[in-house]
DNA sequence: GTACAGATAAACT
DNA sequence: GTTTATCTGTACA
């Protein structure tokens, strides 16, 4: 089932929390790609400096200020893209970005999108195709041409399989230089999937339970 | 383990 | 015109 509109309009970390385990799905004319949220980082409002709106509204971060419920994708070190999620009423800037996914439906399709990023023949294992936000936007075949998507229509949407997760954690934001004060990053303990751990041995070391802003 | 290229939009001077 | 940015894969020691 779909996530509600009211599902994302509330307090960013609660959202933050609940979207692990939910399953992120996009349908496009390739095909329809699926995977569960394993990972994300909540990014809140101008006093957070590593938000986005942290330098007030701008006509790049305007989704920001929009509805929750919709998709908030950029391009990043100009090869990436990142895709957010938009919570909170309009007019409060917050937004969840989903760093990892642990693919459900239409593998294919991800391995063929992700075909090309690494020397031909070396096959990638299901597990690294979504680990990381910018390899998970690729996966899914999620671009600029989504920003802005209303996360309740019929191509670009969240629903809830009825899967549970345990061993959530929390820790430091990953790749950001300021804000690191904060531990917005929730993800679920010991999955392979989740980005951080093997390759770059940037793991942050704080691990604990949800912060209280 | 660390270092670095890659390639672009947007904010800033 | 210049700098920076929510990153990833590859190349090295």
């Amino acid at each position: 089932m779909t996530l509600a509109r009211a599902f994302y309009d509330r307090p960013t970390l609660d959202v933050a929390a609940d979207l692990i385990g939910k399953v992120l799905v996009h349908r496009t004319g390739e095909g329809t790609t699926a995977g569960a949220i394993v990972e994300v980082e909540a990014y809140i409002g101008e006093s957070d400096p590593a938000c986005h709106a942290a330098p007030g509204l701008t006509p790049r971060n305007e989704p920001l200020y929009g509805l929750p419920g919709f998709a908030y994708v950029y391009l990043n070190y100009g090869i990436h893209h990142l895709f957010n999620v938009v919570t909170e009423a309009a007019g409060r800037p917050a937004a969840v970005l989903v760093r990892a996914l642990e693919p459900l439906d239409g593998v294919r399709l991800m391995r063929r999108r992700r075909a090309g990023d690494r020397r031909p023949g070396a096959a990638i294992p299901d597990h690294e195709l979504c680990r990381g936000p910018g390899s998970l936007a690729r996966a899914m075949g999620i671009s600029l041409a989504d920003n802005r998507a209303d996360l309740c229509g019929p191509s670009l949407y969240v629903e809830d399989r009825g899967t549970t997760c345990s061993a959530l954690a929390w820790s430091s934001r990953i790749g950001i230089r300021v804000g690191i004060e904060y531990q917005w990053r929730c993800y679920v303990a010991g999955c392979p999937a989740v980005s951080g751990t093997r390759a770059h041995g940037r793991e942050p070391k704080a691990e604990g339970r949800r912060p209280v802003p």
